[in-house]
DNA sequence: GCAAAAGTGTTATTGGTACACCCATGC
DNA sequence: GCATGGGTGTACCAATAACACTTTTGC
């Protein structure tokens, strides 16, 4: 192969899926069987077929995953590193998803943001611009995807600190979130805890 | 081939090149010379070589169309319909290009963002994106990327308001820009204006 | 002196920031 | 009654929005 050559390639999804449990941001990974980076822990993925786009690549590897069809999820990069994978050129066009902690019980290959392991592959660095990308793009919507249909207040500012690695003063966030609309007060409480129990609020958009 | 294949697939960018010119924010687009789309317009862009990334591509391409090393560009979509080529599966990473105005008086191929002709394969799709991701992302950074090192407050006005689709108050722009530290006054004027010469401003970040 | 675009200040409103104490519940 | 997190109000400052007329130049 001369470098004029122009090689097709192999296409790949890699899924840096994100939630939060235990006040901490999680992604989830898999450990390889096979060699190449046998035992390490990689993003979970896989090559799109002749008759799907990416998005539908991503869809049904999610539906494997988590078992849900209805999860939040975004194209953020495209990794084109010709040596990125040792075995043929493969790119990989990255996305980011987001899930609820509640209903995934089942899974418990969660690892915190903050202490990854050794990682396969270029993903380190495919989580570390998926983290970056989320920062940069925090909205209502995204920070919606990882609450319950109700919540208090003070588990959505625990999620924008985490996602925006800032803090909040608690009075001005919970100003701000119900002047601007974005929340609105339910008739419902927290059950079951060990201190007062805080008022539930729902999404309002 | 059976819909559980993993077909590799071309490699290509495109390459959305916005100027500003008499007013209006312009798309950089050649007529086709071969089927498939024969003479349609279509964006530059070329297939990634063997030894490239998608960036080393589209630098590559840059060179070739515009001449220039330094231009600003950035990722914002990769396309991957599978029919979006009718000869053989092709994905397209989608780029984002910028440049000035000024120094690219060889190049006639600019076509008014708001009145585009007939396009060859999804590129008007590719386009629509581009300026969206170009709107949603406005930044200093960015609208830098057209000017000339010294430019009068009321054009780099005028950029805003094309990227953004909204007019601003021309006082209160002013101060912004200047009071933010975005911008600072040179000690020159425009010249050959048949009417009060303006200022000439330049980045200060 | 006319056409064309440049340049300028004040006021009102809104949104953001800083800050400390009492409250409701379970054990 | 103590530990735990929930919940609240005010004052100050900064940023934004609305608004109309004068200035400088070339012709």
């Amino acid at each position: 192969m001369t470098e004029k050559d122009y090689e097709k390639a192999r296409i790949a999804v890699d899924a840096v899926i994100f939630t939060v449990q235990d006040k901490s941001l999680k992604v989830l990974l898999h450990a390889r069987e096979k060699e190449p980076f046998k035992d390490k822990k990689e993003l979970p993925g896989g090559l799109i077929r002749g008759n799907e786009t990416a998005e539908d690549t991503l869809k049904r590897k999610l539906q494997e995953i988590i078992g849900q069809q209805d999860i939040f999820f975004q194209q953020f990069f495209s990794f084109t590193e010709p040596s990125r994978d040792p075995r043929e050129r493969t790119i990989s066009i990255g996305f980011i998803a987001l899930v609820n902690s509640e209903n995934i019980g089942h899974i418990n290959e969660w690892y915190a943001f903050g202490s990854l392991p050794e990682l396969a592959f270029d993903h380190k660095k495919i989580i570390s611009r998926a983290k970056h990308y989320l920062k940069e793009n925090v909205s209502s919507l995204i920070v919606k995807q990882f609450m319950p249909k109700q919540f208090p207040l003070n588990k959505l500012q625990e999620i924008y600190e985490l996602i925006e690695e800032i803090k909040y003063d608690n009075r001005n966030f919970r100003k701000k979130m119900i002047t601007s609309g974005i929340v609105e007060e339910t008739p419902d409480i927290e059950k079951n805890v060990s201190h007062r129990p805080a008022k539930l609020y729902s999404f309002k958009i």
